[in-house]
Order: structure tokens, then sequence, then C-alpha cells
DNA sequence: GCAATAAGCGGGGTAAAGTCCGCTTGCGGT
DNA sequence: ACCGCAAGCGGACTTTACCCCGCTTATTGC
């Protein structure tokens, strides 16, 4: 019985992709990210190239797939973890929790998550979308009186993640710690000011540009 | 005559650099970014591949001072041309159109921004420091009461470049254009929100994690 | 001019990503 | 149990970024 026209993954395949993922922890674990190339995981992993290349697409295919499982763990928190990450908490806490604990997330995984960067593909690391989402729907429910809560929740996913996986060098150097830190007080920091009510005061102020 | 114990740039160097990069400009406008190559680009401005990965150090190397060129330019209006954009204007409406402009200078040399972004290099586009140092000063000049202006300033940097840098299609989708005019318009929402002055009533809303 | 020297130059060599295509094999139907 | 076949597999092949190192040439002091 097959389901719904899609065949299910193999069993040899998904038994690969396993024994892959395992071997690329391995390596990353025992000489970093730089040194995991193709041919030396099909080798290690007894496997051929090509099999390597049809399970993730490219390089930055298989971090994003190593990203992808830690992501769902995170997700696990977000959605069902205790407040003010999870559930439970009032919006703009929640945002805040979120940015931190991302911030933590994405720093940790820095090699990685730079790794998945491809340099031909629009998205960048494991499901990125995840960060949009979650901002958007906070955001939605911190009742904002904004015209366009989607593109909001684009830039502030941006304000986000891109300092980290732009402009942090890859083998952290000592200082990029604090900096980390204060990223996030300054994240806490953007949120509360964008939610906070408008003053009652009536003077209006404009910036434009055609 | 040399000057400062630092020696000029040869002149053979300066008119192959020259050279190199008018034909890499030429190449693009045939075939577009992807199908510059260093062979193909050595061949064609009849120099020897050394030479080439000498002036740019790596491929993206190239793309990098390309956009630098074309960012000098763009400094220009900033700090002398007229304001908004230029000096003159009030420091919200400045960081409005700088963010503006920004959007639009990227999302035209969208092709060549990303390949200026280098996998082993943390700095990507252009001397990307110009917005990072242009908002920091703005932000100072807004009299912004915050603790922390620099870390803002990283973030809103990310904020206004990560979306173009890490989230579009680099042949940009036909639906790619509206999404950046929304994001214009984002931008200035988060700016304003983020310099209004702040409610007098006194209720604390705070968000907290470790 | 001329020698000394340091910078520039060239192009063959290497390594690693990604493609191709014929062979093999798990799987579902009978 | 057997068959047909779509999916999986492997590894040689191609392309391309990047390195190396001996040769050439612009520049500077005499």
């Amino acid at each position: 019985m097959k389901l719904g026209g899609e065949r299910a993954e193999r069993a040899d395949a998904a038994r690969n992709r396993q024994l892959l993922l395992n071997t690329v922890r391995e390596m990353i674990a025992e000489a970093g990210v730089e040194q995991v190339t193709m041919d030396g995981l099909a080798e290690r992993a007894g496997l051929g190239k090509g099999t390597v290349f049809r399970r993730f697409r490219s390089r930055a295919g298989i971090f994003h797939a190593l990203l992808d499982d830690d992501e769902r763990a995170f997700q696990e928190r977000v959605l069902s973890g205790p407040p003010p990450l999870g559930p439970g908490a009032a919006p703009v806490a929640r945002l805040v929790a979120y940015g931190r604990a991302r911030i933590r997330f994405l720093l940790e995984r820095h090699a990685v998550a730079r790794a998945a960067l491809d340099r031909n593909q629009p998205i960048p690391a494991g499901e990125s979308t995840l960060s949009q989402i979650h901002l958007r729907v906070l955001l939605g429910q911190a009742g904002l009186d904004v015209p366009d809560v989607d593109s909001l929740a684009v830039q502030l996913t941006g304000a986000l993640e891109g300092p980290i996986l732009l402009y942090l060098s890859v083998p952290p150097r000592t200082d990029d710690a604090r900096h980390i830190a204060r990223l996030a007080d300054s994240w806490q920091l953007l949120i509360e000011r964008l939610c906070r009510p408008a003053a009652p005061e009536r003077k209006g102020q404009a910036g434009q540009e055609g």
C-alpha cells in the first residue's frame, strides 16, 4: 500500500542518510567544519560520492540538514516549552525571550550555520523561516498598529540573524562573546521600543525620500 | 620619489587593476555574474590567472572591489549630497532616507552583492561597515536614550541589509520588487517607532530570559 | 644610463564541488 | 516466489577556485 502517490523513502536510503549525518558530525567534532569535504565524507561513510550528493544536493545542504535536526528541538521549546520562550507569557516578553534564545542557538552552531549558507540559494540557515514565522505571529499577538506585519517580521529576522550570519568571523574572536551579550540586550531594547505605546502628544514627525 | 615608506602601486599593476575591473563589468553586462570565471576573466583581459588572484584575493574579492567603486559614489551622496540623504535634515529623517536609498542601492547591485559574500570571510558586501558607521552616527545625533548605540547600529544594519543579502533569490522573482517597496516602508516605520519619545505613563513592561 | 631589488606576472598544478549515466536493489503487485 | 521498475548507488569525469614558483620588469640610488 503506497500512500497518496508519494513513494516512501527506501529503507537503504534512510539508513544511508542517517549514516551520513552521523559521519559528518564525527568529522566536524574531530577536525572542524572546514575540513569536511564531499569526497572525504563519502569515503569515510563507505559510500559513493553520487550518493552523498543525491541525499543533500550540495555541500551547504549537508549543514542545512544538520541544522534542521537541532532546529526541530529548538522549535519544540518555543511551541510547548516553559514561558517566556514557550507559550504563556506576554507577546513582548516572548519576543525578547525568542531573540535571546535564537542568538544563543545560532552562536553555538555558528560554524555550521555559516557553512549552510549557499551562494546560489536564497534561503540560508536551517529553515530560516522559523524565525520569520514565529516573529510574525508574536508581532500580531502584540497588537501592534502597523500596516504590514509581514515585512516587519522579515526585517526583524534580519536584525536578529543577520549580524551573526553575516558579520561574525567564523573562528570567533575572543571578544565576539561580549558582542553577543550586547546584541541580546540591544534586541530587547529594540523590541520594547517598537512595541511600546505612542506618546499621547500630537506633534507629527515625518521623514520622506522619493 | 617614494612616499612615507609605502611603495606606491606600480604603474602596470594599477593599469591591470583597472583593466580587470572594466573587463569584469563587461562580462557581467553580457552574461551575468554567474558566468564570470577567473580563467575566463584572465584570458579575456589578456593576463595570467595568477595576476587576477594577486589583485583580488578571491573570486568574491573581485565583486567586493566592484561594489567598493560604486560605494564610494554612494557615500559621496550621503556625506555631501542634498538632504534628507545628505546632511541638513533631522537625524530621524536622514535615517529613513538612508535606509530607503541603501535598500535601492543593494537591490540594483543584488547579484554582485551576493557574489561578494565570501564563505570564509566575515565582512560581506563592499565595506559593509559603511552602513554600520553611518547608522551609528545618526542614531547618536537623534539623541536616543539607549545604553549601547553601537550594538543597536549593528543590529539595524542587519535589519537593513540582511533581508536583501540573505533571503532574496538571486535572479529576483517577479514579486520580489513588491517585497522591496514594503521593506522600505517597514524600515521607515521601524526607525520612527524606535526614535519616538516614550509615553509619559509609568507602567513598566519587561521580559527576561537567562 | 646602469645595477640592484622588490614587486608584478604567467600559466601549469592541485583539490574539491558538482554532474552523468550505466549498474544494482528494495519494494509493491500478482 | 517471482517480476518490473523506479529509486538508489557508485565512481569516473568536468569545471573552477585557488596555489606555487621561476621569470620579467618597473623603480630607485648611483
